[in-house]
DNA sequence: TTCTTTAATATAACGCTGTTATGTTCAATC
DNA sequence: GATTGAACATAACAGCGTTATATTAAAGAA
């Protein structure tokens, strides 16, 4: 890669991390880069393809949070690491988290390849989720399934991530949110032991 | 309230909702609503006033979700009935719902009296979802309980709002939602009543 | 080497945004 | 009738994403 694109990306990827998508203008990312403003749009596709850029970041992100040895470890256990991995990514890179789930006014929609790295990080959200479901579970299950645990775990964190949470005064909101997680799991699992038993 | 005030909070609320946040430019409300861009500014604190109010009708909107006759109905029907108006309510006003979740990149911060409708709206959630629960329970349990309630409910809520949705091709996604809470409904009601049997 | 073509840069501008300073008009109060 | 104060309009400010134009630097062909 170029190093002027590469220094574009830096520069906007560290404005992005300290102060979200507020901080992020052409211009200051062009000034952080050392570069003019138009080299934006030589090396990117303006704001739009640096937008792109961090929202694949973002799933790369997604994607590493869920992504350890799960060797002789239980379903339940590897559902638990990679609610809690998703939970400290969130919390670490709250701007690429909403940025990925479109939490800004900002008209951008991901291009075709972002879009093709978000589909990659859901199949792999649904295989981990597919080991809560018996080997022959369909399709639709497996999407049913993953579906639930995301939104779920999603849910927590978007409430987490806006005032809406200064309502709460809970220190220990992702304790939490694994507890009810937790919870949901066996229900899920007793749903299909008790299919399988019958 | 003033004639002008009125006629510019309707066009602010018009075009909110036509439009989303992106549609809501100060000189654009002030031309819909036949009056001079400074009287934005007169009648309320700027945009930021104008995103106040709509912030206050957004959670006005999810109280009267949750707000219907409760008599002679199971506790788990309640929830399945304001669940059903929450998603509804959801759908009919996106740009509402995404105001008050925060979810547009605008420096917008509610002010006291918005948070106050808010922490409103969330004790009302707070009351239905501690249907749920026994009567002895204690503050710390229903809070515990009403944001799992909210979490899952809004988790649904905003992955169908963003981008991701169209990963899944899903007609009936409030269906699938509707189950998944359910399901968590059943498991919540199970702990309690094993918990009191024993 | 010299000429031509192409890519990257710089400057300035366009139309938009939220906000505000400056006048102006009009009604109510002393 | 004079004065005060609120509502109005106009125009401007600084910032935004974007682009047209001009300039420079480098590479390829004669």
């Amino acid at each position: 890669m170029n190093i002027a694109k590469r220094k574009i990306l830096q520069a906007a990827s560290e404005l992005f991390l300290e102060g979200g998508i507020a901080a992020l203008s052409v211009r200051s990312i062009a000034k952080h880069a050392g570069v003019s403003t138009i080299g934006i749009y030589s090396h990117f596709q303006g704001k739009e393809g640096i937008l792109d850029e961090l929202y694949i970041q973002g799933f790369e992100l997604v994607m590493q949070a869920m992504d350890f040895e799960q060797h002789d470890l239980s379903p339940k256990e590897v559902m638990r690491r990679g609610i809690r991995g998703y939970f400290a990514m969130a919390e670490a890179h709250e701007g690429h988290y909403r940025l990925i789930f479109g939490e800004n006014d900002s008209r951008y929609t991901p291009s075709e390849e972002a879009k093709n790295v978000a589909e990659k990080a859901f199949g792999q959200l649904l295989k981990v989720t597919a080991l809560l479901l018996p080997d022959d579970a369909n399709m639709a299950l497996k999407h049913k399934n993953a579906l639930e645990i995301w939104a779920f775990v999603h849910g927590y964190v978007s409430l987490k991530h806006h005032a809406v949470a200064s309502i709460f005064e809970t220190p220990d909101w992702y304790v939490m949110a694994e507890d009810a997680l937790c919870m949901h799991i066996d229900a899920i699992l007793a749903t299909h032991t008790h299919l399988n038993s019958e």
